[in-house]
DNA sequence: CTCTATTTTTTCGAGCCTCAAAAAAAATAC
DNA sequence: GTATTTTTTTTGAGGCTCGAAAAAATAGAG
């Protein structure tokens, strides 16, 4: 139910709102940030001289370079790094990492380790994920009581309010709520983010021109995700994280999905699927539990070689993104795409398998103009968007308190 | 750019929270405001006694029933009637109707006409939409300088701004900018809406408790058309009224759709696609133009009679169906459904291998637990909507100005 | 019939917040 | 060294919401 705006929310918005425009500008002037705000000089003035005040922004060096302008010098405002740090913690296939970052967004530790979550049970994965985490808040170099935020990432199912994984691809445990589990141990509020979601937030700070108000970040890895940004918000689903790309049905009753099911896209496209099909082993088989970057680098390259069963499979990956894209523009209307993944380097041979198809739908009627980037590398670009999501976190929730800001459902990105 | 809150847009605000408040409920008395609100009584007592002054809000006759309480009896807020009215204009195949509703949402005039929609010209239809607004508009019973605004429906694509149909299956017209038509012509700010996305307004205002933060409307009639209200708000594309779950891929390269396409939904599950089917035309078959709803129904029963090429129409249509929502909880997760249209009528014979088809998918997994209501009559739901959209319009835009509302972008339903 | 209890609504003063305008600050240009 | 220009702060006014108290309106008790 919509309620009314109560007159102390007004001042912490507009706290938000300033420290949102010094984390977007890095560093604004207060006129700047009174012209991207529209709100008054002295409004600006009389916020951002609490904010310094309160220790969470700082005035920049006046020996900034260029100030050749006539008139008082403008002086740029910053995140002071020291107001507070944020965790990051990304749970991929055998692969855990985790970093703390200060609050200008600068990494200051971090480690990462190689474990083998397929086989791991439920105690063992929660174990090293509490462990890793207890390392780091135990870094000398680590002021503990700093640390505001704890954002995790995995790529799977998570639910819509971000606490806990449903289902992941990477280990067989379901329902483990992450997010409870870290607060509980160490009293530092967490969430618990799809890893798609998060490099859609990433792509929007990397490059807010590109990656601005709709766009559509797609993982081609051994699974199919989907992070989805519509009108300046994430987009999750109502109850889980949502977006589930890869499991859209390509062809009723077709190939055999890693989910046990029959004909979804990532039957055609994930990495296993390519696999199963450059070896020409039928679409029953049943898919291998990981193929690893190098032989998949190794298909490809084959697959520009020559004609033949490689070459083949991936027009099949063209041909089931491009229809489910078709799909998805039918709902969404189309916008840019970034590919990112191992299979995004080898997007030369997917392409026009993919333009073919999503020409034949309703969403392709302007397939020339919809524009495809690749980023083979996707986890700098998640650890990067959980950093983004954390912060983000604390600038509304601890820096203004107040602002509803729960969860990550439709949450802006900014 | 997001932008911060100005002192008086405090005010603005906590206006269309209370006319809001009084839409929904009816006779709120001022406590009841203050609870939903959560604003304070002074406040309420303050924006209400300005709304009664202004003409917008009447204290209710305090002779309402079974005010049996001791103390002072509650007075209840109404809507006052006069206070503004508006227009709907409902455009489907050979069939335009319109009808003049006051502020309180009653009907004060009305006009229905048929058309020849498909073989008029661009001018004729914009012609015939013109004249039947003027005369509705020269109705004696009308004060022109009251109707603040005009809401059109239509049966097709429209533009996210809500200024233009993009494309319609009830003509071979394009592109007609009929908001932009009709304020040029009357003076009159205009809406066109997508006639789905205004079905689904009016089932979130008619049953507030079954369909209220995400709901899928899905029309079966000629064509598949659908309405989506996720988290609250209607999804809309990001160019267009979007939402084309007709048109999703159901099997590529598949049945003939009449967007020309192959595959879609549509060609699988609309009025024509079963007509088809069940008179063992062939995929290829070019889509006739018109099925009778009689025609329809007769269909129906046959396939309720005897097993046959009828019956296994509707079947096909049902998988159609079920693959395409399968396809579409992969992405938004499963949400109530309500059928609308001559086809819901024979639910009975789709929903077998709809259920089949969706518990194949990624998002039926609780396929059991969606639950499907039906509602044969699409047209009183599209007027219903288009009125509630327009006047949800004036309440904000007219009178709480300065919140922005444009366009139907993502607005809130309520 | 009067008085009291109860509930709703209005009034009033306090406290904030934003804004516009003026003042102050800090640099360059001449 | 003064004038000019631009940024930032200060100041006073106006407006908004809130809590508390007062006023209004009714039912019930005696």
């Amino acid at each position: 139910m919509s309620v009314g705006i109560r007159h102390d929310d007004l001042r912490r918005r507009n706290r938000a709102m300033v420290i949102a425009a010094v984390r977007r500008a890095g560093q604004p002037s207060r006129t700047e940030i009174a012209a991207t705000t529209g709100l008054s000089h002295s409004t600006i003035s009389a916020i951002s001289s609490d904010l310094i005040g309160e220790g969470i922004l700082v005035e920049g060096k006046p020996s900034e370079a260029g100030a050749l302008k006539r008139g008082r010098p403008q002086v740029g405002l910053g995140l002071n790094p020291e107001a507070a740090a944020i965790m990051t913690v990304v749970l991929s296939l055998n692969f855990l990492s985790v970093a703390v970052i200060d609050y200008a967004g600068q990494v200051i530790s971090e480690e990462q380790r190689r474990l083998d979550t397929l086989t791991m049970s439920r105690e063992a994965l929660i174990g090293e994920c509490v462990a890793i985490v207890r390392r780091r808040l135990e870094d000398p170099d680590i002021d503990v009581r700093s640390v505001a935020r704890i954002a995790l990432a995995i790529q799977g199912i998570t639910d819509t309010e971000a606490r806990a994984m449903l289902w992941s691809p990477i280990t067989p445990q379901t329902d483990i709520a992450f997010a409870d589990i870290l607060e509980a141990e160490f009293g530092i509020p967490a969430t618990m983010e799809n890893d798609c979601n998060m490099m859609a937030v990433a792509l929007r700070w990397r490059d807010p021109e590109r990656y601005r108000d709709d766009f559509i970040a797609i993982l081609l890895s051994h699974g199919i995700g989907m992070g989805l940004v519509l009108k300046g918000e994430l987009f999750t689903g109502t109850h889980s994280s949502g977006g589930e790309f890869g499991h859209m049905i390509h062809r009723p009753g077709g190939a055999l999905c890693r989910c046990g099911r029959r004909g979804c896209v990532e039957a055609y496209a994930g990495n296993y699927a390519i696999w199963r099909n450059a070896r020409q082993l039928g679409e029953d088989t049943e898919p291998v539990a990981d193929v690893s970057d190098a032989q998949m680098r190794a298909l490809a390259t084959t697959a520009r070689e020559r004609a033949g069963p490689e070459r083949e499979a991936y027009r099949k990956a063209g041909e089931a993104l491009g229809y489910g894209l078709g799909s998805l523009f039918a709902l969404i209307d189309p916008a840019p795409v970034a590919m990112v993944g191992v299979s995004a380097a080898a997007f030369d041979l997917i392409e026009p398998a993919l333009r073919e198809a999503i020409a034949q739908t309703a969403g392709g009627q302007h397939s020339k103009s919809i524009s495809f980037d690749t980023e083979p590398n996707e986890l700098p670009l998640i650890r990067e968007g959980c950093a983004m999501r954390a912060l983000t976190f604390v600038d509304q929730e601890i820096f203004a308190p107040g602002v509803q800001a729960r969860g990550s459902a439709g949450k802006s990105v900014a």
